[in-house]
DNA sequence: GTCGGGATCCTCT
DNA sequence: GAGGATCCCGACA
């Protein structure tokens, strides 16, 4: 077992701000996994936030429920879900406060473990893809259900900092939630510009 | 208990 | 570009 390293961040205060400012952070910073068979990270280069639960397009629209209710625990942990029963779905619940927001992450650039994750990802994918899509970073990382309500400062998950200048950023409408009303045209999602390792740009 | 939909991905045409 | 895979979750009776 590897412990979260020195450099991680571990104060909650880092995740208590409004999703779209841990979004903003996020990006450029390093997401890793230490799982039983490897460990593997990457750069995250395109995220999604969801500012419930006001937000329609947010899993803390329709309130409370068994599924979502790490969403509305303290900032900091993860917030895992199977969505159309084959993908797992990785979010950083942020604040502020209680407030159930959350950050989608969706994709990374894998920069450790490569080999560990193109086993999991089978021969198919080329390496910008590796972790292209939420799904992909799922699979990519050994993320399940099982990693629902971790602790990001204490798990074996954890996020690094990033270091130096910040990257040069994008945003636009967020994927697959035309259903969220005028919630579905807000420029949400972002991405570092010219990135191939995002999803869609 | 039943039913319908979903923050997706991949293959095939 | 279209459609199938696949199953949890929430709403409703």
């Amino acid at each position: 077992m590897i412990s979260t390293p020195a450099h991680a961040v571990t104060s909650r205060a880092w995740f208590d701000r409004p999703s779209t400012a841990v979004a903003r952070d996020l990006l450029g910073a390093r997401l890793v996994h230490a799982a039983a068979d490897g460990l593997v990270g990457g750069r995250i280069v395109e995220v999604e936030a969801y500012a419930g639960p006001e937000d329609l397009a947010a899993h803390s629209a329709r309130g409370r429920t068994a599924r979502n209710a790490v969403m509305f625990g303290l900032p900091g942990y993860l917030y895992v879900y199977l969505i159309y029963g084959l993908h797992h779905c990785m979010n950083v619940v942020t604040g502020p406060g209680e407030k159930p927001e959350a950050v989608l992450i969706r994709a990374l650039e894998i920069d450790v473990g490569l080999e560990v994750a193109r086993g999991r990802r089978g021969p198919r994918p080329s390496d910008v893809r590796l972790a292209s899509g939420p799904g992909n970073v799922g699979r990519a990382l050994a993320v399940d259900r099982t990693l629902n309500g971790t602790d990001l400062s204490a798990g074996p998950i954890w996020i690094e900092p990033r270091g130096g200048t910040p990257p040069t950023i994008s945003s636009g409408p967020r994927i697959g939630v035309d259903y969220a009303g005028p919630w579905a045209a807000r420029p949400m999602r972002s991405w570092i510009v010219d990135d191939p390792h995002v999803s869609r740009s």
